[in-house]
DNA sequence: GCCGTTTTCGGCCCGACTGTTTTCAGTCG
């Protein structure tokens, strides 16, 4: 069985079936909707295949018709959709590919292969190298170097970069160009400034006194490689790390208008744009301007914005909150009357899931607790390996007795912040765990992980992670599906099943917060928001810098709309207490007397005496 | 192909930059 769910093999197929439609000059707005309904299913976290009994639930799905219920059903039923194979015919397979080499587009990659003969990524190659792309219309000079050295780069330069790799530099560079004199603003935008996990190029937004010296100390920056395009307003390079940095000039007046443009998403705009224009107006990245049927821009015309500064202005003439930047990906937020609190840096009180040099963390367990005192966190949780995870020097049952003493001693001589014994115990490939129950129930808090069999099928991982969020004795489930971004595809369960058992045994899923891993993933966190799951934040830490990668962790909780309410590691440490006991039998029953009544699971009867 | 408190037909976002052009097509975000 394959390990592709078939809502990812459906997107794959949706998205070659638009890119062959560019490749033969189909009307634009049917390739559009169909790569909308590759990019629905790809976010979906429902599997499709327990709706091929009923299209009318797919066609409720926003973005996805009769047309595509059709296909999906018939992908569903037999396996393959009959127009993908008919529309595949018409291109050599390799095609595709060229198609994903930056600077060509469809129009041009039709001409290299119908007058050039290209088919594929080596023809293409062979074409610059004998020299017959010349001779083809619009084919000079410059277009073909720069079809030489995009080829070049593809071959070198790997996948997307991450989060937490983009973000530092970033900030390099937004310090670089502050600190130029004629700068007045400047910030990042694009997909980093919306806390996506992996990003394609950086996007810095800069006003400035005098543009041109603001444009050159950009393009002037140490480590630029290429300057890609330097205009009046826009400027693009490559670093020698192979990352392209664009960086906007604007106007400090519609600052907002071009933050707002240049955050995206490019679904959001499209979205707040027809929405703009069904209220009268236009929108682009110099403002929102009352519709004056001239087609040609307002701004070029002297025409006054009615909004421009402020991001939050424009929302507000459309009749919309402000949107956080986690949220614009036109998953429905545009459809909110108001926007739900999300998660911020500053709401998470404890860190509930970090290693020591008992297994294979670098801190002491005292270094551990300092360091989240010194983050003003109530609560630090040491849990290291189990058993199993040999590699990790995971610790034997009797190791891990003793080192609950250990805890339990420096918790008692360490004041201004609680310090739980737990475990990250392994979930072995059927859903057991590493430590018998005797040895969990003695524990605080016990995150359960997956952390090998990662490539098993989707229903046994299913089944398994099912079996352990249900333990009575876990609290959270650490990385649910063990991804690496860009490394490791990780386990495929059907998360809805996943993140329901949760529900139902009020255990929390974790966001991993380092970078590297993100996992819970944001659309993830977001069924799981929609559910009404505990969602726990952890970074994971092994050393003191790790709990810097907390800020990844909220921002994949925002993108999943995540509030402070239903995230475990935001409560005061009275609520987190009566949560972890309510999963510790004995315990429970002291809480039960000590409060003359039910301490129902997960609800918090005292909130009233919160943070302290 | 999708969608609808203006619509079940007729719309569907907007501008900058590049390169090859004599005024614009193609690509990108």
């Amino acid at each position: 069985m394959c390990i592709m769910s078939s809502n990812a093999e459906l997107a794959r197929l949706f998205t070659e079936m638009a890119a062959v439609m560019e490749l033969t000059g189909e009307n634009p707005f049917r390739i559009r909707a169909t790569e909308k309904v590759a990019r629905t299913l790809e976010d979906l976290t429902l599997d499709v295949s327990t709706l091929v009994d009923e299209p009318k639930r797919l066609v409720a799905i926003e973005g996805i018709g009769e047309g595509s219920a059709q296909r999906i059903v018939e992908f569903l039923r037999t396996g393959r959709i009959a127009e993908h194979d008919e529309l595949l015919a018409k291109v050599p397979k390799g095609l595709l590919a060229v198609l994903g080499v930056p600077g060509l587009g469809p129009k041009t990659v039709k001409l290299l292969w119908e007058k050039g003969g290209v088919t594929d990524l080596a023809s293409l190659k062979e074409a610059l190298d004998s020299g017959t792309i010349e001779k083809l219309p619009r084919m000079g000079e410059k277009t073909v170097q720069n079809i030489r050295e995009s080829l070049d780069f593809m071959s070198k330069s790997s996948s997307r970069m991450r989060l937490g790799e983009a973000m530092p530099l970033a900030e390099e560079i937004v310090a670089h160009l502050s600190a130029s004199a004629n700068v007045e603003r400047v910030d990042f935008a694009g997909s980093l400034r919306r806390g996506r996990e992996t990003i394609g190029d950086i996007d810095i937004l800069a006003s400035a006194k005098r543009p041109s010296a603001a444009s050159k100390a950009f393009t002037s920056m140490g480590d630029v490689q290429k300057v890609l395009a330097s205009g009046e307003t826009k400027s693009s390079v490559r670093l020698k790390s192979g990352v392209q940095v664009d960086l906007r000039l604007v106007d400090d007046e519609a600052f907002g208008a071009a933050l707002l443009y240049f955050t995206g998403s490019k679904e959001h705009n499209v979205a707040l744009r027809e929405l703009a224009v069904r209220k009268g107006y236009r929108l682009n990245e110099y403002g929102l301007f009352p519709d004056d049927d001239d087609p040609s821009p307002p701004q070029s015309r002297g025409v006054r914005p009615v909004a421009a500064a402020k991001e939050e202005d424009i929302y507000r003439k459309l009749g919309l909150p402000w949107c956080p930047p986690e949220m614009r990906e036109d998953r429905g937020e545009l459809a909110l009357k108001k926007i739900p609190k999300l998660i911020e840096l500053d709401d998470i009180k404890c860190e509930l899931h970090a290693h020591t040099t008992a297994s294979d963390g670098r801190l002491s367990i005292e270094e551990l607790a300092a360091e989240a005192k010194r983050r003003g966190f109530h609560t630090i949780a040491v849990t290291d390996h189990s058993r199993s995870s040999v590699q990790a020097n995971g610790l034997s049952p009797e190791r891990l007795r003793e080192h609950i003493e250990e805890i339990r001693r420096v918790a008692a001589r360490t004041k201004g912040i609680a310090i739980l014994a737990g475990s990250e115990v392994d979930i072995h490939a059927d859903g057991s765990l590493d430590y018998d129950d005797d040895l969990l129930a003695e524990l605080d808090i016990v995150v359960a992980s997956p952390h090998a069999s990662l490539r098993q099928e989707p229903a046994k991982a299913t089944d398994r992670l099912v079996r352990a969020v249900k333990h009575p004795l876990v609290h959270i489930l650490g990385h649910p599906t063990g991804r690496l971004i860009n490394a490791r595809e990780g386990l495929h369960p059907d998360m809805d099943k996943v993140i329901a058992a949760a529900v139902a045994s009020n255990t929390a899923l974790e966001i991993n917060a380092n970078y590297l891993r993100l996992d819970l993933r944001d659309h993830h966190v977001r069924s799981a928001v929609d559910a009404g799951a505990l969602v726990a934040i952890n970074t994971d830490a092994h050393s003191t810098d790790h709990f810097d990668f907390l800020r990844y962790g909220v921002m994949t909780a925002r993108r999943g709309w995540l509030t402070g309410e239903r995230c475990v590691n935001a409560w005061s440490s009275t609520r987190l207490r009566e949560w972890l006991e309510s999963k510790r039998p004995s315990a429970r029953s002291r809480t039960v007397a000590a409060a003359g009544g039910s301490a129902k699971k997960g609800r918090s009867p005292r909130k009233a005496r919160a943070d302290r």
